[in-house]
RNA sequence: GGCGACGUACCCAAGUGGCUAAGGGAGAGGUCUGCAAAACCUUUAUUCGCCGGUUCGAAUCCGGCCGUCGCCUCCA
């Protein structure tokens, strides 16, 4: 497959200004983004991170790429505290739930998947765990020492910072600004309160250890995201995605690693999205404001979620509340009709042909140029609404052709469904019971004859009760239908 | 204290120099309907935190002020 011709820009965090998209290879796009640490269920702050870049992936294969999408789980390293002090957050859970750390891994990374399964998100084609890549990450280390990037101080070993010039570059900080912006007072064994674990000697009750030639430990938490994207996708590659609370210092010490360790560019474009607030302050594990996806799912269907959440830029915050929930599922609700209606339509004599091709081509167009512009979602919304306002009238006068219908159910599906990842939920006599079908049939037949009878009491008090139960019966012109309450 | 964002209608949210400031929700009016719901149509910011400046022209650039937030500890 050809790739399509188009002019994709991607605000780079690492220059701060939009540049055209080139990728290292021609058709082919490495992208690498931090996973998540599985000690919890997952909020929808995860959710807004992973289905951006689902979008972003997504938007690549649909342009014809060939991509490779890599996603970590980190199930070790990651300390509690501050940077290299304090438990592995695996191994408090572990007490905590008095489970072996790998059990608690083991539930995290399912329950992350489960959510992610149910809000559409593709699996990315490697999701690595920092735990199978303990070799790498010595090796590494090793290589750090033998270059004289990393000191090793009673089995511990340190990035020296100083000796890596451009430390502060993605971040935008001078190592005087780090040092007089620390607030906590660090390890005596580091030269450079700045510099950072590559490897940590295991206390006596730690458990998660592993045998290096420094002694018994594991690995700092930054080192896998180096190891394991070079590994998969090569020294240099594409692009390099993450929340913006990442930046620093994760991502900062993931390129000092990487290109000390490599002599050769890290990620080309870096990408970091912005997180949902919640009363304008940060939905977060620390401050207990968050919402799991599991506890969102009971009151709201995935693709409402989904649809929240494609309603901002990647880039912005987005503040959640069930008001703002609320609407994104009424609207969500109105795009799944339109849906229908699209493939229920059928053809005519074709003579407004025309007209309907010149407003799809418009939403092709405004698609493609909202996606281009560093996958501006919003405004993929906005001209798929503007479609629905010119395309209804044209759809309910009956005069479109088999052909053009078809070209256009299949360009809303590839924006709304392939690359938007939007999957029409309304199952509008689809029950699968058949048993329940037959039953409503029946009970509406009755009430059609009283209404016939001009019993409203009793009809008015079946489609109560049918509603309460979820199965809501509307009177249109054409007849009852009803559906299942999504 | 250092680094960096943001402030657009009742809510969510696009727009970063120039046609009438997207879109969704909510509200209002209407078509349809026994009623209802759904759907559809119409409508709702002379104005973009405040004050100056640059410009023929600014929500959009510059300066100041006010406010909110993120990172500098773990966090998508």
């Amino acid at each position: 497959m050809s790739i399509k011709k188009n002019n994709l820009t991607i605000f780079n965090s690492l220059t701060r200004k939009k540049e055209v998209f080139e990728p290292l290879h021609p058709g082919f796009v490495g992208i690498y983004v931090c996973g998540p640490t599985v000690y919890g269920d997952s909020h929808l702050g995860h959710a807004k991170s992973y289905i951006s870049f689902d979008v972003v992936v997504r938007y690549f294969r649909y342009l014809g790429y060939k991509v490779r999408y890599v996603q970590n789980i980190t199930d070790v390293g990651h300390l509690q505290s501050d940077a290299d002090e304090g438990d592995d957050k695996i191994q408090v859970q572990a007490r905590l739930e008095r489970l072996e750390p790998m059990e608690v891994v083991e539930r995290y990374t399912r329950s992350y998947f489960e959510d992610m399964d149910a809000l559409n998100v593709l699996r990315p084609d490697i999701s690595p765990r920092a735990s199978g890549h303990i070799p790498e990450q010595i090796e590494m280390t090793q290589t750090l020492l033998e270059k004289g990037y990393a000191y090793e101080v009673n089995g511990n070993v340190y990035f020296s910072v100083e000796k890596y010039p451009a430390y502060g570059k993605l971040s935008g900080r001078s190592l005087e600004d780090i040092k007089s912006g620390t607030r906590v007072e660090v390890a005596g064994d580091k030269k450079n309160p700045a510099d950072f674990a590559l490897w940590k000697k295991a206390d006596p009750e730690h458990i998660m250890r592993w045998k290096s030639p420094w002694g018994e430990g594991y690995p700092g938490w930054h080192l896998e995201c180096s190891c394991m994207s070079s590994k998969y996708l090569g020294d240099t590659f594409d692009i390099h995605g993450g929340g913006m609370e990442n930046k620093f210092p994760h991502h900062e010490c993931e390129i000092a690693q990487s290109e000390a360790a490599h002599d050769k560019p890290f990620a080309r474009y870096w990408m970091h999205n912005n997180m949902i607030t919640v009363d304008g302050v940060k939905m977060g594990k620390s401050l207990g404001n968050f919402v799991t996806i599991k506890k969102a799912l009971q009151s709201h269907s995935p693709m409402e979620i989904r649809f929240f959440i494609l309603g901002s830029h990647y880039r912005s915050t987005l503040d959640f509340s069930e008001d703002a929930l609320h609407g994104a599922a009424r609207g969500w609700q109105r795009l799944q009709k339109f849906y229908q209606k699209l493939a229920n339509t059928p053809s005519g004599n074709g003579e407004d042909d025309k007209a309907f091709v010149s407003v799809t081509e418009q939403l092709q167009q405004q698609f493609t140029q909202a996606m281009d512009d560093d996958f501006n979602t919003p405004r993929v919304l906005a001209a798929l609404f503007d479609f629905i306002k010119q395309a209804t009238p044209l759809l309910e006068k009956g005069a479109l052709s088999e052909a053009v219908l078809d070209k256009t159910r299949l360009l809303f599906k590839e924006i709304t469904q392939d690359v938007l990842g939007l999957t029409p939920e309304l199952n509008e006599d689809s029950v699968s019971d058949v048993e329940l079908n037959a039953v409503i049939e029946v009970i509406i037949g009755l009430r059609q004859r009283m209404r016939r009878e001009k019993n409203w009491e009793m009809a008015d008090y079946i489609r109560d009760e049918l509603a309460r139960r979820g199965i809501i019966i509307r009177d249109t012109p054409e007849g009852t239908v009803w559906e299942r309450q999504v």
